[in-house]
DNA sequence: ACCCTGCGTGCAACCGCTCCCATTCTCGGC
DNA sequence: GCCGAGAATGGGAGCGGTTGCACGCAGGGT
């Protein structure tokens, strides 16, 4: 490997001082024109990189932003991430990601390593780490939650209103004529879970139509639950037109249960699910769904924190939910 | 944010001296067994945690991987990151990624902000980067392709063999009974496609099926070109019985095309795709395809790239492709 | 007793950059 | 013409580790 070029070389080479050059590369004080002219010749005819370690161990800043996610491999945190990346992408900034993989303990393990690493800031997805952790951590670095709502985070969170999105659901079902409606939630004390049931319900009682705690089903986001809510829904004997799954992939193993017993989609029972994930549009009926700007809020996730890490004002983009209506809903024709 | 504990610190409280407490953490040289504890004691009592930065710019490492991706957002290299993500966990190494969308002049500039973070090495996954570039990559830092094979690199080339398993695809459709075989490729000149679609052409001709080109048609990997091949292939006029797609989102897209022609699989036309994403199971009928271990590749990306870190003696650990046989594909039944 | 070996240790010189402080130079005001 | 203010620049001390080198010391061979 061949030497590297440093500062010190650019300074000679330029004849000025290592000071001067440290200038021109953050502009922090005004430096003479035809002097800065000739640092940046210098630096681009040696190919000169500062170094990051010397600048962050001199600096204290690490032109890095942790990413903690909670598990690689689920749709809708993956266009997060994805996004996440490509807001980061051109800026100074790198993102390193962990994996806390929904275990609150693993999560600060995660937290920690990347503190050591020295990350300018943290954009923690879909936590399940404890309101006191993510207090001391507000303290101690730059932290954004995205996809978690949090009380006393109003201005360093991202997400969307799952109560109305749940809601939303629920209501074009209602709207297509629909009264016998279940729900397959996902994982029992996750937020987004319990926002978008509680929007389920207020849609019903909104429409006069009373809750039938037998409709709802409990789910755990996984295709499999999605099946097995459908056997445990029809078991239960009540007769349903409609299912408003908790995510896609809960509603493609609901279809499928479906499918299984001969019945029909959605002819003889609609079905809705939640977040429009790349496949909902690809399955059989073509899934309606409540589509969830993933990759927006991870861009914006990235440009919110880049401003955080530089004390810049900045606002919360609120970014919506919107109902995407395919094939899998329609009004009911038959009983079941 | 309170002063952090430095190697110096521990120095003066366990009685030694720094480089003492460096031999420790690293450890390099021997150390005098009650001197090793001391130090270990103040550095536990005192919460130490090494300056990465310090660690970096002195000893030139920084125990992060560089992890280029393609296209964040694509099942398959998306498990495959989450692999790497896995792999890297519980070992003092943190993965960056960076998206080079596909794109051979973004793939260069990413890797060189990777270099420039003086990663100490460079997981590629799926690359589109010149062989040239890429020799020159290998001489700089350890370097590590997933997901493409390429000559010369037997040793740093974690991937399937694409061709058998075309060959598989096929040839399970071939014992099925099926003569009439259609092939929607992905992207033309992506070393994936090429090599499915030959194992393709081998599999009919080793059955005495003469190959008909009318019965391939291009995609591009996305839904989309799976609904467009197959209207393609039916506008084209000439019969089939089965359709072996080169991902499974492309047969997503081909079972959709299908379903609005009222053309039943697999009554009709079986089908079979390629990757095994989460979903190939739930969709309906649920999908045969070719399972590939990404979690697996990108794993033992990971543990691979360690060992060529550290100069370890490694081997390349060979993952294979696995047909997984569901619903959708069943002997011919009827003509078409 | 003497030398040599080898282990364990401390000293101090880096690694490449930032940033405080002192210095130089320029220029306007009196 | 002199002084002081202010702007541009250089010097150099860190930042927190690693590591080559020298040294002290115990034990074995002759």
């Amino acid at each position: 490997m061949k030497k590297n070029v440093t500062i010190s070389d650019i300074a000679a080479h330029a004849n000025v001082s290592k000071s001067t050059v440290s200038r021109v590369l953050n502009d922090t004080t005004p430096v003479n024109e035809e002097k800065r002219k000739a640092v940046l010749a210098a630096m681009k005819e040696m190919n000169f990189e500062p170094n990051i370690f010397a600048r962050g161990l001199a600096s204290g800043q690490s032109f890095t932003v942790g990413v903690v996610t909670q598990n690689l491999g689920s749709p809708f945190y993956d266009s997060i991430s994805q996004g996440v990346v490509t807001g980061l992408s051109d800026t100074a900034y790198s993102p390193i990601f962990a994996d806390g993989q929904w275990q609150t303990d693993v999560g600060k393990a995660v937290v920690k390593t990347l503190i050591g690493r020295m990350v300018d800031g943290l954009i923690v997805i879909g936590s399940r780490l404890t309101p006191d952790f993510l207090e001391d951590l507000k303290q101690t670095i730059p932290t954004l939650l995205v996809g978690t709502q949090m009380d006393g985070w109003e201005n360093l969170c991202l997400y969307i209103d799952n109560e109305h999105a749940g809601w939303e659901a629920t209501q074009h079902l209602i709207e297509l004529g629909h009264t016998k409606i279940a729900h397959i939630t996902g994982i029992a004390d996750h937020q987004d879970s319990i926002r978008r049931l509680k929007g389920y319900r207020r849609a019903l009682e909104e429409a006069n139509i009373k809750v039938d705690e037998d409709l709802i089903c409990e789910g755990n986001f996984d295709g499999d639950s999605g099946l097995a809510g459908v056997e445990t829904l029809l078991a239960r004997g009540k007769p349903f037109t409609a299912i408003f799954a908790a995510n896609d992939t809960t509603a493609f193993g609901a279809r499928l249960a479906l499918y299984r017993k001969g019945i029909r989609v959605p002819e003889d029972v609609s079905i809705v699910g939640f977040d429009d994930q790349n496949e909902a549009g690809l399955v059989t009926p073509p899934l309606t769904t409540v589509r969830q700007p993933a990759e927006e809020i991870g861009i914006a996730s990235a440009e919110t924190m880049l401003k955080l890490i530089n004390k810049q004002d900045y606002e919360i983009q609120e970014l919506k939910a919107k109902l995407v209506v395919r094939e899998s809903t329609s009004a009911p024709k038959s009983g079941k």
